[in-house]
DNA sequence: CTTCTTATTGAGAATGATTCTCATTAAGCG
DNA sequence: CGCTTAATGAGAATCATTCTCAATAAGAAG
């Protein structure tokens, strides 16, 4: 975790963004979560690292590392979340919406299959993460 | 068309719904439309059908539509776009963000493979439609 | 280490989509 | 034809996200 952290503030230098202690925070927020969060949380949690952090560079932050392909945007209902994803190939997501974790599906011949589909339709996918929003198995079990 | 506006008509009457004058006028644009809407864009159609139709009206219709499974919202960006569907297996939606046009993908083995693993995983998808955004191939291509 | 340039910041205002409120209207039953 | 109440339209309210702008600090250069 540590260490992908550094490497993403490397590559980021290397693109010429100035590496700020509030960048650092938002970085090292996403690297250790363990599901997607809200960018509300994702202040939160950096304000503990670094207390000055405002919500708009958590936005800014995102669509940096966004553009710069170290995570992936969900939506549930309105709301925005994040997630970190290096995968670069076409696979799938499956997202709980109650507790956010993110179980993601190895790419196999559904995902290639699919692939195929979409080169025959001529079509381009945004996204290489095909979301799928819903509730995994155990927040289907009553509470 | 004509007939398929009908037969929602009959199903929401039979539910309870009142059918009123602004909803029959949205739910007529919506089985016209060829490709996916907007809440505004439906609203303007709509007023030419039932001039004082308010946009209040149309997101609750959309609600009600979409909860009798007559229809599926979409995200491109902030906005929420609204279509048509009513197939009930898991199969693939190609949603262009430009011209907003769905080439709706036949269920085939690479949906069937991708529902074998969703069964798997134990995770219960919120739709039946899967969402790929993206642009067609038309598109594409310098205009 | 200090200075300079300017990308980046934080706070709050502004925006845009969606939802809510509430007095008024009309669907559909008898 | 009336009655009951679901549904409506208009505008206010809300919530996520983006923008504005003066102040700050990253990083290059000296």
């Amino acid at each position: 975790m540590r260490k992908r952290t550094r490497d993403i503030q490397k590559a980021l230098s290397e693109s010429g963004y100035r590496i700020t202690q509030s960048r650092l925070a938002v970085i090292e927020v996403i690297m250790r979560a363990r599901h997607s969060l809200s960018p509300e949380e994702i202040l939160a949690r950096a304000r503990k690292i670094e207390p000055s952090v405002g919500l708009a560079t958590v936005y800014r932050t995102l669509d940096v590392l966004h553009a710069e392909g170290y995570l992936e945007r969900v939506r549930i209902g309105n709301k925005g979340y994040t997630l970190a994803c290096e995968e670069k190939s076409l696979h799938f997501h499956l997202i709980c919406e109650r507790c956010r974790t993110v179980i993601e599906l190895q790419s196999n011949h559904s995902s290639d299959a699919l692939l195929a589909q979409l080169r025959a339709a001529g079509f381009k996918s945004r996204k290489n993460a095909v979301e799928i929003v819903g509730l995994c198995a155990k927040c289907q079990s009553p509470e």
